[in-house]
DNA sequence: CAGTGAGCGAGCTTCCGCTTGACTT
């Protein structure tokens, strides 16, 4: 046993430092917190100074129960985790739980890994800072008391299970907002100009600054340019620099590798985890843009070596991002000197975009020469205007441009640099003159990384949560990525040409996107009720707020719990009378009435949102209202009662064929047919009401010819398909994955058989134990936890269950128990039972 | 939940951050 025992937080960080201190010294990880509130219930002492109850989390008593064996046989334990609020507090949940008073124990930071500052930390021990621990227990308990306050008065007031928190509906209003702002964007169109001229047999491009409003102005123009003659009326030389970004935070690794990768930031975070665990590049969930000397240095030899000594500029960046923490070196390569790394190609292609990117940061600016031409025409005003732009130097654009988020920019006429020689008064010629009309854009949707970036900048969540929220918030129902179908629109062309001006009409798609993030209606009507009764929790600036007075906190200027009882005061009063007097939220919009006089509605309903004609009433003889849900693509706040009315006329009866009816209808999962059995989705973008039995037909033949098995396998058959986890084949009601190793479009008859044969064998492996006059089995499932399963009734058990011990009786007991809590939809009674068919 | 949109109402849901995990349709 050694004497030393280090504790930090990652496994991969345990491994290197203990290289790094050699004999006498053993190094573990704690997995990141071991201790936290209880999951259930408030877990906080409001009347009692707010006293947090603290528990080892359930998947970590394994861990603490060897770190515990192992503190005891060392003399010193050495507390090493992270340098920031939350890795001081892990440090003190350690020292409480391992019962580390009556041990030598030191504190150590270092917050960069490298063997020298490893060294130097064990030569500097602290104690635990105190303070700084305050400080994370306020933030988790003052998170704490927003969620589970928050929380239950959406069950109440909208609808049970929602959530709301300090992050996540910020991050929903941002979503909602902005969804807003391009719904009441009012686009206008205008004719933007340009032109290209001919000088001594080169083109070159240029636009006009000004753009008109009507066809007839536009026209006016042309007519002028037609008859003018174009000279070069003046040219402008300006030098100009440009400076290579900071390495990597998580933040810009994510935008980036969206940008140019196309990866969600969920993918980009387990890629770069890889490359971590392999060694290849620093901890990834980072705010820091701070190289250490060690790096600095690597980076330098490197360029010089690789491009030459009049490329290397060595920098220091310091952070401007609010709140951030840096307990951690920027991402970069763990060695510049290694220039591709990785198992597969996405781990090559993220590496690669690290390493330019810290490589480059450490380079020479980019020097440029840029040149503005204008040009005139005689019988015109306005100047056109060509721009050009030279590399006088590349310094660090010879490995790497930081990419841009597209914007609202039409110019495309940039020269690609050089302009022939040329002096004021010089003649050109026309080529072409072209105005076409253009459209003003509303702001663009969030995609998950320019989410990201925006979070960051209200200083909203930490790099580990990033990933997490985005996904939290689409697995609540607040927002999507579902595709927006795009809409249509004209657009006019003038064109200029051998003097001869020719105009046309054009269409574009417009409105659509896809892989945006937008709310949904339930989405939307939270966050108005959240906004109007928590204005101040829901506010972009509380976060900002409350991270001053923890940072108070953390320098023992204020008392944690004073600053928490002055949160909660108010904002409990305010719980309390929104559970009391708040109204019920529904999203109900009152589009119309019938003839009748019955409204004609939308709003949420149980299930979603929903239309509905006629109100219940409390007389039950009166007739039951009538009720139809939303399409996909249509919401709430924008369906018209046109819209509303086309919903009323499915399902819709198109005829039969043979033998067997066909019908139009609309379910969970969108538009489908109904024929014999078989329910067949109609695609996207075309209206089940314009479907005709022709068109079904065709649609029921290709889904019968994509579901007809392509082999048998004893005796059952072997279908393909393509879902969310990418292609598979289905056998037996078990699906399996078809990986790239094979080619999907055309397995083999032995493909098949080796596919199905290892799912089988696997299926049999992960049982444990199979009472099959039962029908009960109990199976390993995820994160090494279990399964008992009976028919549709699945338990899983946690990962410290003996499964093997289990026995028949135990597993028996465990499912009589679940059952109740599974709530079980009443059988239909007989009463309810409706016509089965609807013509008489 | 691919025909729903109440029900008597019990008992449940929920937060943010720090880690790794290696399954799912």
């Amino acid at each position: 046993m050694s004497k030393n025992l280090v504790i930090v937080e990652s496994p991969a960080k345990a491994k290197t430092i203990e290289g790094y201190l050699g004999q006498g010294f053993t190094v573990k990880s704690s997995f990141g917190h071991v201790r936290d509130i209880p999951r259930k219930g408030m877990g906080i002492d409001i009347e009692n100074d707010f006293t947090p109850k603290y528990e080892v989390s359930e998947d970590k008593k394994k861990v603490v129960a060897e770190l515990k064996k192992l503190t005891k046989a060392a003399e010193t334990v050495w507390l090493a985790t992270d340098e920031d609020r939350e890795g001081e507090a892990i440090s003190w949940h350690l020292y409480e739980t391992l019962g580390l008073e009556k041990k030598e124990t030191k504190r150590i930071t270092f917050n960069e890994i490298t063997k020298t500052a490893v060294q130097n930390a064990i030569e500097n021990p602290r104690k635990i800072n105190i303070d700084l621990v305050n400080a994370q227990q306020a933030r988790r308990v003052l998170d704490r008391l927003v969620g589970f306050e928050l929380s239950p008065v959406l069950w109440k007031k909208i609808k049970p299970s929602l959530s709301a928190g300090r992050v996540q509906s910020v991050t929903v209003r941002l979503i909602v907002e902005r969804e807003r702002e391009i719904r009441d964007f009012n686009s206008t169109a205008s004719f933007k100009v340009k032109a290209e001229f001919v000088l001594n047999g080169t083109v070159i491009k240029s636009d006009l600054g000004k753009s008109f409003k009507t066809e007839e102005e536009t026209l006016n123009f042309l007519n002028q340019c037609a008859a003018s003659d174009f000279e070069i009326n003046n040219i402008e030389k300006k030098p100009a620099k440009k400076s290579p970004a900071p390495p990597f935070t998580t933040s810009t690794l994510q935008q980036e590798a969206s940008r140019k990768l196309g990866y969600s930031v969920s993918r980009t975070m387990s890629v770069a985890q890889k490359l971590y665990e392999a060694g290849r590049i620093t901890y990834m969930r980072t705010d820091s843009i701070n190289l250490s000397q060690t790096a600095r240095n690597g980076a330098e030899a490197e360029i010089k070596k690789a491009y030459g000594n009049e490329f290397s500029h060595p920098r220091v960046f310091k952070t401007k991002t609010k709140g951030a923490q840096e307990a951690h070196e920027a991402i970069r390569p763990t060695s510049f000197a290694v220039h591709s790394a990785g198992n597969d190609s996405s781990e090559n292609r993220l590496y690669d975009l690290i390493w330019k990117r810290a490589i480059a940061s450490q380079m020479s600016e980019a020097k440029l020469e840029k040149t503005t031409v204008k040009i005139a025409g005689s019988r015109i005003q306005e100047l056109f205007t060509a721009r050009g732009e030279i590399i006088l130097f590349e310094g660090f654009l010879k490995v790497y441009l930081e990419g841009k988020d597209d914007e609202n920019d039409d110019v495309d006429s940039d020269n690609e640099g050089i302009f022939p020689p040329m002096k004021k008064g010089d003649a050109l010629s026309v080529k072409m003159i072209e105005a076409t009309e253009r459209y003003t854009r509303p702001p663009a949707r969030f995609t998950e990384a320019s989410l990201v970036k925006k979070l960051e900048e209200l200083g909203i969540g930490r790099p580990s949560t990033y990933a997490p929220t985005i996904t939290t918030v689409q697995k609540r129902g607040y927002v999507t990525k579902d595709e927006i179908d795009y809409k249509i629109r004209n657009y006019g062309q003038l064109t200029l040409k051998n003097g001869e001006i020719k105009t046309k009409q054009l269409t574009e798609n417009y409105g659509g996107d896809k892989n945006k993030l937008h709310p949904t209606d339930i989405g939307t009507v939270v966050n108005d009720f959240l906004v109007e009764n928590f204005e101040g929790v829901l506010d972009y600036n509380f976060t900002a707020s409350v991270e001053k007075e923890f940072d108070d906190i953390a320098e023992g200027l204020m008392n944690w719990t004073e600053m928490i009882k002055k949160f909660y005061n108010p904002f409990h009063t305010k719980v309390e009378n929104t559970l009391e007097h708040g109204e019920r939220q529904s999203g109900e919009r009152v589009l119309g009435e019938t003839e009748k006089g019955e409204d004609i509605l939308v709003r949420i309903g149980r299930y979603g949102p929903m239309a509905q004609i006629g109100r219940t009433s409390e007389d039950e003889n009166d007739p039951k209202p009538r009720f139809s849900s939303l399409m996909k693509n249509q919401s709430l706040e924008t369906i018209t009662l046109e819209e509303v009315m086309d919903l009323f006329k499915l399902p819709k009866d198109l005829g039969s064929h043979e033998g067997h009816e066909v019908i139009v209808s609309n379910g969970r999962f969108g538009p489908y047919i109904k024929y014999d059995e078989m329910f067949v989705s109609i695609p996207r973008g075309e209206e089940p009401l314009d479907v005709d039995l022709p068109r079904a037909i065709e649609l029921i033949k290709a889904k019968q010819e994509a579901d007809a098995p392509i082999y048998e396998y004893e005796g059952l058959p072997v279908q393909k398909g393509s879902g969310r986890f990418g292609p598979f084949i289905k056998w037996n009601d078990m699906f399996i994955n078809v990986n790239k190793k094979y080619d999907h479009d055309n397995l083999s008859d032995e493909d098949i058989v080796e596919l199905i044969e290892v799912k089988k064998q696997k299926e049999i492996d992960k049982v444990i134990h199979n009472w099959e006059e039962e029908g009960i089995r109990v199976e390993k499932a995820r994160w090494g936890r279990f399964n008992v399963i009976k028919g549709k009734t699945k338990i899983e058990l946690p990962k410290t269950t003996k499964a093997e011990k289990l026995t028949l009786e135990e597993v028996k007991a465990m499912i009589e128990k679940a059952k109740p809590a599974k709530k079980k939809p009443a059988k239909k009674k007989p009463a309810t039972k409706k016509k089965t068919t609807k013509k008489k």
